[in-house]
DNA sequence: ACAAATAATGATAGCGCTAACATATTGTGA
DNA sequence: TCACAATATGTTAGCGCTATCATTATTTGT
């Protein structure tokens, strides 16, 4: 197919453009130093030249940690795929590596697991999925080594750590808000655990749309759950028992709102004609069950893709002692997933 | 911490084990030029020094590609995260990298898309896992360019490149025994999309353990899925509506298990006591539904070990001009995970 | 036992890039 | 206008490793 003449090197580029290669190395790198017209030519040399920089002969001479470590725990869950995905692509765009590591053992070697991680890779950032980034035990040893550390979604914003989220107030009042705007008036609640992430602010969210529409919030509404399938079935076994029944359910996250809508079944409830029901995370659940459901989808790539971009303008300052705003926060922007089990009330 | 002391070079470990950086180089690739003893050295040497190989000066060095591409679609399957932390960790291990790259677009552009990835990145070998396995476009275009290739649990074993994958009939045979050593004789079916990987082969491996213990194969007991959640709640309504119900049902994968067991409850069949389910894949639903699935395990992250191993031995022979058995193939283990929807049938 | 074949090891020269400093060019204020 | 600062670009010397060939130690056949 395509010929394979030798890639073009730097040197080729500083022929063309007729300067130093250190110039186009400056072209690369800094942007700043260099004059515009001198910076056009660079430009024109290596696009003619389909230039590419040779990553290791970069990092080589630069003697500067360009790897990440991407720490998970439980891979089981989707959720880490997805932003390992994300992670990736944002490190290979930006001439980063990154290496994954489980810390799978026991809480107590952690540390021990982690040093040989970091000793024997020189890694210069680490990207800290949920659960890890609410461990305290991961969390105070990375912070006695002093290396910029990233949080994905943590519950806890102490130790001073960056970290990237989304406003999971604000996604479960706008669609709360949406089921209002459907006609209900009776919505219930399936809570999560106490001390999971985002458990107490979805409900926060869920509470501030009613107040802002007047409703009420009766007690009896509202059940707590665990995040498993099977709490989802028990609290939605009660909603729906009742005299009175909600006319749509929002479950704090899929797997509780797709034992809901098993729930409905068992009660000869048709879903979404006689029950609308929402779910949070659009997990693979909410794909693979019927009526599809409508769901709150978190923008895992995205978290991904801005956590890699935090990690490396942490990691450039640190490098060049420059001063970068200290802990950042980055909120990201969330999608309400319109599927099938919502539908206006039915008049009863 | 640690006492950050600059990390040990190659010429360290040849100093220390006195001799010259080209022989430990060699112990450190070849092996098998270098005398015993020498090894034996060297190895002490980089132990005590805890030396390991800067990756960029080999790579630049050696300037031979140490970069693999592992390309999907789909991202959205928890499986592909799955394939993908196994397969960077084994990347890892080897002294290799990885980049990512997704082919969502249309069909027709994947080979400007594929041409795009391996000219900018100059990538030694390629790592597929479904669909991308089977898609002939791909393959055809892999072909014509002489990459070596490994495919994950290919349907089609044609194209000559090497793959891996698991004995699902084995599986099926065995998951079936398992349900009629329990004490089960009227077991149900429901099939998967003729068109896709292993449908055909857990069938067959189901029919097999019938035929072994001689039990009948009713064709009333057969039913079409399409391993969507709404196929499987719609095959095992028309199962459990009949005079004669099975007492367990074997679905060809999880999500149609899932679906099997909302239509049990709906039908106030207890499960496990009164109706067996078991499932394949042991996907994220397996566990999340209730009571937890009794599935077949892929294993997948040894699939994605092994294929990195593969390709790399395969890049490796293509380097040195050595001559490599091809295509490999590889048949890996599975696991029978018993969870909790299966029992023996109950006295009716 | 000795030359010839073979195996093990060493010396040298880069791989493609950037750090650090040197130099050339431009701008500034008096 | 000139000294001087500020900015832009070039020069030199490696980063840590491996390819290649030269050299030295070991084996082998007769």
């Amino acid at each position: 197919m395509a010929v394979k003449n030798r890639n073009a090197t730097m040197q080729d580029v500083a022929a063309l453009a007729g300067v130093s290669m250190m110039t186009v190395s400056r072209v690369l790198a800094d942007e700043r130093k260099v004059r515009q017209v001198t910076q056009d030519k660079v430009q024109a040399a290596i696009l003619q030249l389909n230039y590419k920089p040779n990553m290791s002969a970069r990092s080589l001479a630069s003697s500067r940690s360009r790897l990440l470590a991407f720490l998970y725990q439980n891979s089981s869950e989707g959720y880490v795929g997805q932003l390992l995905i994300g992670a990736l692509k944002q490190c290979q765009a930006c001439g980063y590596n990154l290496v994954v590591g489980s810390l799978d053992g026991k809480e107590e070697d952690f540390a021990k697991v982690l040093n040989g991680l970091l000793e024997r890779n020189n890694i210069g950032g680490i990207i800290l999925p949920p659960p890890l980034s609410d461990s305290t035990t991961v969390l105070d040893f990375l912070a006695s080594i002093d290396i910029p550390v990233i949080k994905i979604s943590p519950q806890k914003t102490q130790h001073g750590f960056s970290y990237v989220c989304m406003d999971e107030s604000k996604a479960a009042f706008e669609m709360t808000e949406y089921l209002i705007k459907q006609g209900h008036t009776k919505i219930a609640f399936i809570k999560g655990p106490a001390d999971h992430s985002g458990s107490h602010l979805r409900y926060q969210g869920f509470v501030k749309a009613l107040e802002k529409h007047g409703l009420a919030l009766p007690e009896n509404y509202i059940e707590k759950g665990l995040f498993t399938y099977r709490s989802g079935f028990e609290a939605a076994e009660i909603l729906l028992a009742q005299k009175d029944r909600p006319t749509a359910i929002f479950s704090c996250n899929d797997d509780m709102a797709a034992a809901t809508l098993s729930v409905a079944q068992k009660c000869n409830l048709s879903v979404p004609d006689q029950l609308s029901v929402v779910g949070f995370d659009d997990a693979a659940i909410a794909t693979s069950i019927w009526p599809p459901l409508t769901t709150v989808r978190q923008p895992i790539l995205s978290m991904a893709e801005k956590a890699i971009d935090i990690l490396i303008r942490q990691l450039e300052a640190k490098n060049t002692e420059a001063d970068e705003e200290m802990p950042q926060k980055n909120v990201l922007d969330f999608d309400l997933v319109m599927r099938g089990t919502v539908l206006p009330p039915s008049a009863m």
